[in-house]
DNA sequence: CGGAACAAGACCGGTTTGGTCTGATTCACC
DNA sequence: GGTGAATCAGACCAAACCGGTCTTGTTCCG
């Protein structure tokens, strides 16, 4: 009952990506260090992406990912099914029928509901949306560290979180 | 994303307990059994019904398990909680915010509210509401047998299950 | 043409899921 | 009351999935 780490990273990936001018190329490390990712799990599900035609990919030196469309036209329900597969609260709506109980089940009329309330959400959300009330990663820091640490809380938790991502020495 | 089958079964467990009358101890095995479920794993289950107050367990001969509420005051999303504890869509919306965008982050808000969708659906059901329009899986299963094997696709797919279930000699 | 830069995807450890099995506990019956 | 069958309780286990890293193979630049 969770969406996974690898959805929620695309979509901070893709908006990292929306901040640049449209069809931009721009590669994977840079994204992540934008949103404090891991770089080298961003690539990877960056793939899924490419392969689902949300953005294209350009190899070589001077490569990286780019939006195919505009981010207005990208809506959230889709990068996540494209990362993780078409949502299915329960194997019974899942695309054939591998339902035990069938139609006299009463669990998946409700469990359908629940999940087209979800698909519903997530569906008319377009990435374009969230960027314009999403402060990046990075820039969220920079803001916090630059008004003084008023919140203790907020400034110390930040740090530890980076040193997570930047893996530290060895 | 899914909803897990130990939620299911708990449901199904339930759902046929709310059939007997009110109060009546029932042992698990015949509940398993009455939904096609395996019983030591919905025993299993029935444990954490029982650490929540939503069932009570009767140790020894005669003993079993019994509803403490009535069906019409159960309701889906406690059952949930039970089993898989609270329900959170994203790490962020878990009790302890351990959020490593904080409040930029516009997946958060995106997120909640979808969760909070969900919440919803599985608040506002009952067992009660369910039992109404719940056919049980061998009640199922013996009305498809005598009505004839109209669609063999439903006649043909009920076996196979159950052989799953019943565990095959060996 | 050599090599740096990059994506692609094989790989891997840890956690969760789904489930079984033994054993502790209770009650019925003698 | 003692004995034993019946029943829950919880330790245990295999397989799948999640989150993430590392090597490998391409592609492009100089």
């Amino acid at each position: 009952m969770q969406v996974t780490r690898a959805s929620e990273y695309a979509m901070l990936g893709l908006l990292a990506l929306s901040r640049r001018p449209a069809g931009a190329v721009e590669m994977v490390d840079v994204l992540a260090h934008e949103e404090g990712v891991p770089p080298s799990f961003l690539g990877k599900i960056f793939q899924s992406l490419s392969r689902a035609g949300i953005v294209r990919s350009a190899r070589g030196s001077g490569g990286g990912f780019s939006l195919v469309r505009t981010p207005a036209e990208i809506t959230v329900l889709e990068v996540i099914e494209a990362v993780e597969g078409p949502i299915a609260l329960q194997r019974c709506l899942e695309t054939d029928t591998d339902c035990t109980h069938r139609e006299g089940c009463a669990l998946c009329g409700l469990f359908s509901e629940a999940q087209d309330r979800v698909k519903e959400v997530f569906g008319r959300t377009s990435v374009a949306e969230l960027t314009r009330r999403h402060t990046s990663f990075v820039e969220h820091q920079a803001r916090t560290a630059q008004t003084g640490p008023k919140h203790s809380r907020t400034a110390t938790g930040a740090k530890p979180k980076r040193s997570k991502t930047l893996k530290l020495s060895t």
